[in-house]
DNA sequence: TGTATTTGCGATAACGTTTTCGTGAAATTT
DNA sequence: AAATTTCACGAAAACGTTATCGCAAATACA
């Protein structure tokens, strides 16, 4: 069961290195009879090939990296099973970073990964991320990237988003359908570009409705889970609480819920709540949650598609395209009119 | 920006390949000064070494496969969490697997991946997993496998898992106590040791308050949704349902919700629910969930620690040892006293 | 029968490293 | 001054593949 090589399988066949070579890649240079041999001696010897003596030839890893900001997230971890999916039908395999968030190891990964480690590489951005260079660098570098939807628009490449100006929009709206008239956004960054997105739909919803929109309302959340809760605290005990509250992302959403149970804000009564989630419990939720839901498996699943249909070309550079999925707005308890 | 190898390096310095390799590994042999050159013509050109190259001439990978039986499961989240925190610290790589409780896959991941791709494996079997060869002949060709909460105690290899045993007992004693008198467990798998070990705990609480067991309420769950949706279902609407179901598994749990829900079955009222899980959302549901809570995390952490101890030995057999942490009994409203 | 073509295989270089060994010059010892 | 050691570097093999080329033997054609 140790290791065999294709010199083993030539020793004991009594032919040469490359006539096994060719045998196993069915080359029309050797014969059938041949062939069989090679063949049949590989299987019984358990012949496996040294996948990194085959990258080496061929500057080709079958590998791609994927870069996420956060793995305990649901969002990102069905994309990863969507990318996975694809992957192994294409029987490539994925390095999997966590960037925890962090533009540096964001850049110290990206900076790794030129060596040839990955063929391709399929990232979301850091919540912090303001400088491109190093993934400028990687794509000079021959490795092509597609982002999925933190992205990077700077970049001219393939992305996959999904339509956060106009769900967030219709978000918004809903909630004033249903009674909000002072309506809080909760923002995880001011540089990412889906964030801001997010942002202008929720403003354009409320311009639209004649709402001013006041600037406190817009609370800048951060990493750090203790100051989020400090600042979305300070947000509902003010004296007159916004009676909407609009999360960018879910782990608002849920603090939020903290929140309001803490300072005895009847959800939906006092305030109604929705964001953007994948969250599988929305449904069981006290109360259910209303979403806006990305079909993340499908965005991950489209990324790695992109990404396959350039590697298998000669020259992989990857033209500039916009794949803009649709999110789903699925209403819960959680902005029910009074 | 295009790939910058040894040679190129070694061509504008005017000194031989092996000079410049001994430089950036700050050989004996190399004098001060050309060792500087060296490395400052390697920061210049952007070098960055291949990393194939090295695995093929030292037979180590630096990189270790992770093999998971779903990844949308945040228990199994939060471990590869865990692992990849550990690996990047070692400046280890993760490749991820994914085998969808399927045996058939997890056996082609585990044969494939005996060629040296990966220096080690840390897994959790599949629900089906019952024939053990495929580990086995991954051990024998030299890489050593550390499991991870579903375990094979017939390897003889590292193994981290919870006290599965004593949580359970716990956990149904914690019923019996707030007055259940009959209580349903939902097994995820009949050959899954810790599946085992979780029905022996139900079962000697049971016991031990002198409570029968009825065979019917022991209920055999699979990986197909829709048929446990029907099992729990046609547990529930029986005439005289359990008054409390113990899940080993938080998805069954989450269906006994839904269940529970379509049924107008109160819960905590006419059924209490208890369940392994790692959910986050535990304390947000309706009605909250009490939950045996696997340091998930740590178990990744730990299996990770363990591979690098004996990866960095020259011969990696791993002996024999479990690493068994203690899961944490959260008391919430859905076992709560009538 | 002699020449041209095909067939089936082997030798070898290359991918980018690391490492062992050899070697000439300088430095040190006798 | 001769012998020895140290120093600083280069040549080359090796890791396990694949692919290009060359070359006999076998077959085809005249």
């Amino acid at each position: 069961m140790s290791k065999v090589s294709l010199r083993d399988l030539a020793k004991t066949l009594n032919v040469s290195i490359s006539t096994v070579s060719k045998g196993l890649r069915n080359s029309y240079e050797i014969s059938e009879q041949t062939r069989r041999r090679v063949l049949e001696a590989a299987r019984d010897m358990g012949y496996n090939p040294n996948p990194y003596a085959g990258s080496l030839r061929h500057h080709k890893s079958k590998t791609i990296g994927l870069l996420v900001p956060e793995l305990t997230n649901n969002f990102f971890i069905q994309a990863i099973s969507g990318a996975e999916s694809v992957a192994r039908e294409k029987d490539y395999h994925i390095l999997i970073y966590n960037t925890h968030d962090d533009f540096a190891k964001e850049e110290s990964i990206i900076r790794h990964l030129s060596n040839g480690r990955v063929d391709g590489v399929i990232m979301s951005l850091t919540r912090t991320t303001v400088n491109y260079d190093h993934l400028n660098d990687l794509i000079l570098s021959g490795i092509p990237i597609v982002f999925f939807d933190r992205i990077a628009h700077e970049i001219e490449t393939a992305k996959v988003t999904t339509d956060d100006f106009t769900s967030s929009f219709n978000a918004t709206e809903h909630l004033i359908q249903n009674g909000c008239r002072d309506i809080a956004f909760l923002s995880l960054s001011e540089s990412l570009s889906i964030d801001n997105k997010r942002k202008q739909g929720y403003l354009e919803a409320l311009n639209k409705h004649d709402i001013i929109c006041r600037e406190d309302r817009i609370v800048h959340c951060s990493g750090d889970e203790k100051m989020n809760l400090e600042r979305i605290r300070k947000l509902m005990e003010s004296g007159k609480p916004p009676d909407g509250v609009f999360a960018s992302v879910e782990k608002l959403a849920l603090t939020t819920y903290y929140v309001c149970r803490e300072l005895k804000l009847n959800i939906p009564q006092k305030v109604k709540v929705i964001c953007f989630s994948n969250l599988r419990t929305a449904p069981l939720l006290n109360p259910s949650l209303t979403t806006i839901t990305q079909p993340a498996f499908e965005m991950g699943a489209q990324a790695a598609t992109v990404l396959f249909k350039f590697l298998d070309k000669k020259r992989p550079v990857i033209q500039n395209e916009n794949i803009i999925l649709k999110s789903e707005l699925i209403l819960r308890d959680s902005t029910k009119k009074n």
